[in-house]
DNA sequence: TTAACTGTTGATAC
DNA sequence: AGTATCAACAGTTA
């Protein structure tokens, strides 16, 4: 599920109510969910919540990080020290008791609060490890679509050896982190360029269009909070996001283009569901 | 009933 | 190095 956006609207909203928390309890339900040495976990305090690309880092005053991949399906739920989720503020319908049939691992900080780790699919993880580590793994990334290390000369040069489909190249993120399959479709309809396209194919102002694209397609979803769809997406407090109201493309299959009316196609490619129309994205 | 579908990515073989 | 395909898993929909 969760693209970049959704996952910087769990850190900001983690980053409001988690560094300071000292873990007192954690509970495994997954063995697949957690690896790492719990007991370097407790009794330590999260000192900062950050994001690269779509993984949370929690950073602990030990010096090491609790890295979290939500894959597909993951969410984080918090509870606050009296019990209530959202505050005690109306949440979204598709909310579940907790711990639930896909809660993976359950933190208990000593002010009573809790964070609780479902995932449906048990794709996602969250790995214990140290500060080498969260730099090797993210040296395997390319720039985050957001920031302005994802510079447009760069993105000019990763598509020049590149023969797959564009679609596929923005969404591989050893390119450029961040695009899922949802804003990488939206990111080509408001380009005007069809999925299809070999990435070497692009005109200079085709790829300069792409990359304004991607980032004003990304922002939107920051600001709106993310894209759900059958509530696997919510944010810790049990929310929903807004993205999927003014999505272009995906989920969007026959309806008008907004661009030039024309029906919106859906076809697979690369093993993906792809909305397109293939009247203006040429 | 079965097959195909789902927001991610990693391994593998060419 | 770049590409194509499949696999991890569980649930919903056609």
């Amino acid at each position: 599920m969760p693209e970049l956006p959704e996952v910087e609207t769990i850190k900001r909203r983690l980053k409001e109510v988690i560094p300071g928390k000292r873990i007192t309890k954690v509970e495994v339900f997954k063995e697949k969910s957690f690896s790492g040495d719990l007991k370097q976990l407790i009794n330590h305090t999260i000192v900062d919540v950050t994001r690269r690309a779509k993984m949370l880092n929690f950073h602990l005053d030990n010096d090491l990080h609790l890295l979290t991949h939500l894959k597909m399906t993951g969410q984080l739920i918090y509870v606050d020290g009296d019990q209530r989720i959202g505050g005690g503020h109306p949440t979204a319908d598709w909310i579940e008791q907790l711990p639930g049939k896909h809660t993976r691992i359950h933190y208990i900080f000593s002010d009573n609060s809790q964070l609780f780790f479902n995932d449906m699919r048990i794709f996602g993880w969250m790995r214990l490890v140290d500060r080498q580590e969260v730099v090797r793994i993210e040296s395997e990334l390319g720039p985050d679509v957001n920031s302005p290390d994802f510079t447009l000369d760069y993105f000019v040069d990763k598509l020049r050896r590149r023969s797959q489909p564009i679609k596929l190249v923005i969404m591989d993120n050893a390119v450029v982190s961040g695009l899922g399959n949802i804003y990488a479709c939206d990111t080509l309809n408001l380009a005007r360029l069809s999925p299809f396209r070999a990435a070497k194919s692009l005109f200079a102002n085709e790829v300069k269009n792409l990359f304004e694209a991607a980032k004003a397609i990304i922002n939107k979803g920051i600001e709106l909070g993310g894209t759900t769809f059958d509530g696997k997406y919510l944010d810790i407090h049990g929310l929903a996001g807004e993205y999927q109201g003014v999505a272009l493309t995906y989920g969007r299959e026959n309806l008008p283009c907004y661009n030039c009316g024309a029906p919106i196609k859906k076809v697979k490619l690369g093993g993906r569901g792809t909305y397109y129309c293939e009247v203006c994205q040429v």
